[in-house]
DNA sequence: CCTAACTTACTTAGTACTCGGTAAGTGAGT
DNA sequence: ACTCACTTACCGAGTACTAAGTAAGTTAGG
């Protein structure tokens, strides 16, 4: 049919083996994103996976060795994300940071299944022995160190008022946010997300320059 | 062996069949929380909460009808514990209720397993069909409305800033103290509960005074 | 340049086990 | 006599995972 040097065949796009391979498991992965989101990791069965994705349970080990490893990867590519956007808003002045959580909110907003998934997975991993535990306590860490050293930072430039910790301001305003996500998962119709987070954006501004 | 005539067997007190049948309920449920706040309901089975209470799955069965019985029994037991506390909040001043917070983590923090279990029954109940979604819906929504309720009522008593919306404030005081308690949850040894939280109600005290 | 050796990406079939739930009793207490 | 709190004995469906094989693709040696 084709002359060309490359086996072509169909209309399939000119892919190694190996990339179609790392493409498949990217799909796996998305799905089992979503099943996660929707029932959990233990209310997920590898069937349910295998099923959607069009593959059977052994080819879906084939990939990822056991179930566990299946919750590693998605974990993982959901932290590619989420630091995604954290590199952006490291990206920016201390003071801009907070005009950015709307619409760190909005983006959230369209995609609630992330963060859905990001709420059932954290508290299926509240037991230290759970899969992913050591995982989402090492990423709270980080997380309350990045926004602690930002308001450490905007303390040492002046911009906030004294006597604030930053540490403990950090786990607060962590808090709040995935707070009003639950909340807002939960029941979108009488939370609206983005609003509440504008608010507390204000909310947290007066209380950090002490206005 | 005894001449009385009740029927006293070893050192058991005399209950009828009944409450003791009702002591026997209220020991599962006991049991299934726990079980529930460490594994999550799909991750409990009845063979581990029939296991632990020393009887047989049907015998389980026999007081609970199915596993969502055993689950809306669990919760209907937290409801009682935790409306115990709301009641107590009611009956102070607004402008004390600010001073109650800390307490209420003092307390919680002796009590991590409600406190888990609350968090992990949440997350499960995130998805509209999932069993618990309703009740969890329909109790943010009272605390939210007591909350804001709080709110209007000191406001009406000039003791608040203008320019809050008591809905929208309700829901981020909510927010903020249950992801401080996931974060303690997930990593006790990092997130001083009490003290974060002493601090958010100084934070809070200053928000809504305006000061 | 071709082919033989090897690797990769699966499949079919089946393992041992657990799941929630039911039918039919049994035996003690009222 | 009757009820109630169970038990024994199941069931069909699902659980994660394994063993063994196959077709296709990749790579090294002649």
């Amino acid at each position: 049919m084709s002359r060309a040097d490359q086996p072509l065949h169909g209309d399939e796009p000119v892919t190694s083996r190996r990339e179609r391979a790392r493409l498949r498991r990217e799909e796996i992965i998305g799905i089992a994103s979503e099943l996660f989101a929707e029932r959990g990791y233990r209310g997920t069965s590898l069937a349910d996976v295998a099923g959607r994705a069009g593959i059977t349970e052994p080819g879906l080990l084939h990939h990822f060795g056991n179930k566990a490893g299946l919750l590693l990867a998605v974990i993982e590519r959901r932290d590619l994300d989420s630091e995604a956007f954290a590199m952006e808003l490291l990206g920016m002045e201390p003071a801009e940071r907070l005009r950015a959580l709307p619409e760190f909110a909005r983006r959230n907003r369209e995609r609630a299944g992330l963060a859905k998934l990001f709420t059932v997975l954290v508290a299926e991993s509240l037991e230290p022995d759970a899969p992913g535990h050591d995982h989402f306590v090492a990423r709270y860490r980080a997380l309350r160190a990045i926004v602690a050293d930002t308001i450490r930072s905007a303390r040492e430039a002046g911009l906030t008022r004294a006597g604030l910790d930053p540490e403990v301001k950090a786990a607060e305003i962590i808090a709040t946010l995935d707070g009003l996500q639950t909340q807002w998962l939960l029941d979108p119709e009488a939370v609206d997300i983005v609003a509440a987070v504008e608010s507390y954006a204000r909310t947290l501004e007066r209380d950090l320059t002490g206005s």
